[in-house]
Formats: C-alpha cells, sequence, structure tokens
DNA sequence: TCTTAAACAGATTATTTTATCTGATTAAAG
DNA sequence: CTTTAATCAGATAAAATAATCTGTTTAAGA
C-alpha cells in the first residue's frame, strides 16, 4: 500500500474540516462526527483530543460538551494539521527513501520530485479551512452514496 | 508518520534503479545490493523475487546466481516498478480518505491535489531507469556519507 | 441531588507492515 | 561428486499503526 497521509491524519483533516463546515463556535461531540463521517468514534476522539493539546481545537467536557475549532477557520490551514498529527517529516526526506535527503546528495528523483513536494506544501499551506468550507459540506452531503 | 511508497517500493525502485546502474546485463546478487544500499538483505530479496514473478527482473540460481534487469533500462519505467509493489490505488483515491473519490463527489482538496496527483503520474510514467543512471552512481557512490 | 452524556487517560487488542528465519532447490567450480 | 553460494518458498517474529476497551472526571438538565 502506498499512503500520504497516516489514518490519523486523514481522520484528522476531516474532523476539522467537519467542524469548520459545522460553524466556528459550535460544539460537535465526537459521536456525531464519528457518525457522519463514517470513522471510528474512539478514535476519531483521540484524534481530537491530541489536536486540542496542540491547540488547533478546543473541547468541552461534560453533557452537551464535545469539540469546536479554537481558532476561525480562516486561521487555521491544512499544513497546521497535518504539522500536528504527521508532522512534517514528509516535506524534508527522499521520496526514494535514501538516507542524507540533500541538494548536496541528491537522489535520482530530486529535481523532479522537489517540485512536486513543494507544490505540496505550497497547497497546504495556503488552503485554510474556510475557503473549502463549502466544498466540505458538498462532499458530506454525498457521503452515504 | 507519513510515507509515499512502501519500504517494500522504496527499496525496490532502489534496487531496480542499482541493477540498471549496473549495467544491463550484470548479474548481482542480494547480497551485494544490500550492502551497498543499506537495506535488510532477507527483505530485498524477496522484493525482487516479486519483481521478478512481475517480469521486470529475472534472477539465476546457484552459485555466482543473483539478479539483473529483464529489459533495457530504457523500457522500465519508474511506474512500472511502482504498480508492481504498491499498485496505483494512490492515483485513483482521496488524499484525505474520503470514500467514492471520484470527479461527481470531490472531496474538498480534489481540485488542486488532483493536479498534483497527474504531476506525479506523469513524471513516474515518464521517467525510465536509463534517464537516471548518472545520478542513481552520483547518489549511491556518496551513500556512507 | 441524581442521572446522563460527554471528554479524558491509560491500557489493551487487532491488524498491517517490516523484517528474519529455516529449509529446499539450483548451479558453478574445484 | 562434493562443496559452496546463490535463489526461492513458506513460516515466523518484531515493530508500527489502527482500533477498542475500561474506568474516571466533568458538567448539563431533570
Ligand atoms: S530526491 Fe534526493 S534530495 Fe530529493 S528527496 Fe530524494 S534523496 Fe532527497
Ligand atoms: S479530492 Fe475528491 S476526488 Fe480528489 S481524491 Fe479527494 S475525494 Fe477523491
Amino acid at each position: 500500500m502506498t499512503v500520504i497521509f497516516s489514518k490519523k491524519c486523514e481522520y484528522g483533516l476531516q474532523a476539522v474540516l467537519f467542524l469548520s463546515a459545522k460553524g466556528t463556535g459550535e460544539v460537535v461531540s465526537a459521536d456525531e462526527i464519528a457518525k457522519r463521517l463514517n470513522i471510528p468514534k474512539e478514535f476519531v476522539s483521540k484524534i481530537l483530543q491530541s489536536l486540542t493539546e496542540s491547540g488547533l481545537v478546543s473541547s468541552r467536557k461534560g453533557k452537551a460538551g464535545g469539540f469546536s475549532l479554537a481558532k476561525h477557520p480562516a486561521l487555521i490551514r491544512l499544513i497546521d494539521v497535518v504539522a500536528a498529527i504527521d508532522g512534517l517529516a514528509i516535506f524534508n526526506s527522499c521520496v526514494l527513501g535514501f538516507p542524507n535527503c540533500s541538494p548536496d546528495h541528491p537522489c535520482p528523483l530530486h529535481e523532479k520530485w522537489g517540485q512536486l513536494r513543494s507544490s505540496a506544501y505550497s497547497m497546504l499551506t495556503e488552503q485554510t479551512l474556510d475557503q473549502l468550507k463549502e466544498k466540505t459540506l458538498n462532499k458530506i452531503a454525498h457521503l452515504e452514496a
């Protein structure tokens, strides 16, 4: 198998997009998130807890508790979520798994891959949650299909 | 962690690049490959066996046996190796892990990610082993560093 | 106050991926 | 013909990732 983001990170991104689509202040329970996104409840709960520690999400305990975004969606970039969960190592290491990735000792794909890597990084840095609200709502609406 | 290719695939690509750098006909033992690339011998051996089944590599048993490319390096594209090991699912599925990836029900990143995905695919399709010989040799030479 | 529903913390299990082992087969070379 | 060094096949072990469980704390609302 080939993967870009870990499951943790995928779920984290989905959940955070969902929270932003719900509205900035709104508190949503892990249970609802899990049901709407069809992902394991306990798992997404753990992930959101860790994002709470990272300061991207805030949580409220007790009945009617749940999670919400800790900042305005315009201030949360996708890269922030990725950095918090998977880290940024991928943007600094070799596609081919060779050690010592650097322009001094480039691997055979350095030139071409480096460009893609930068593009991906730029994309994740430029995209903020608010920009994706419309599309997120649309995707979630058709999720059962 | 975040990954593009599995370890299997990384090692497979490295090994195949190494074989091509060695010269088309030359037979190299798994032992030598493993030592030069600093990867587990038994593992790379298994991987090359599977690539033999796929028809990209050919093998010779017995003393002085080993592996060599089954075709001219100009005829082996990187995508062929990836397809044989990791498969092509990544080029057909959602970065965010949403189900039902398709232009009909695009996920929030579809537009931007789709472009990167295509670029990556093109790159792997265009690059053949022979084009990377020089750079591979150079990388391997500095591998200990 | 009591019940209920939530986050939270930490342990545990399950699954997948990565790596190793064991023995069989094959072929080169003395 | 025997030794040696290799692939190969299949089982096994180790590590990482994904998922679940168990119990505690917290707060809302009846
Ligand atoms: S191509 Fe070279 S420099 Fe680029 S990631 Fe691979 S090893 Fe590193
Ligand atoms: S962006 Fe949409 S269409 Fe593209 S991979 Fe993700 S779900 Fe699929």
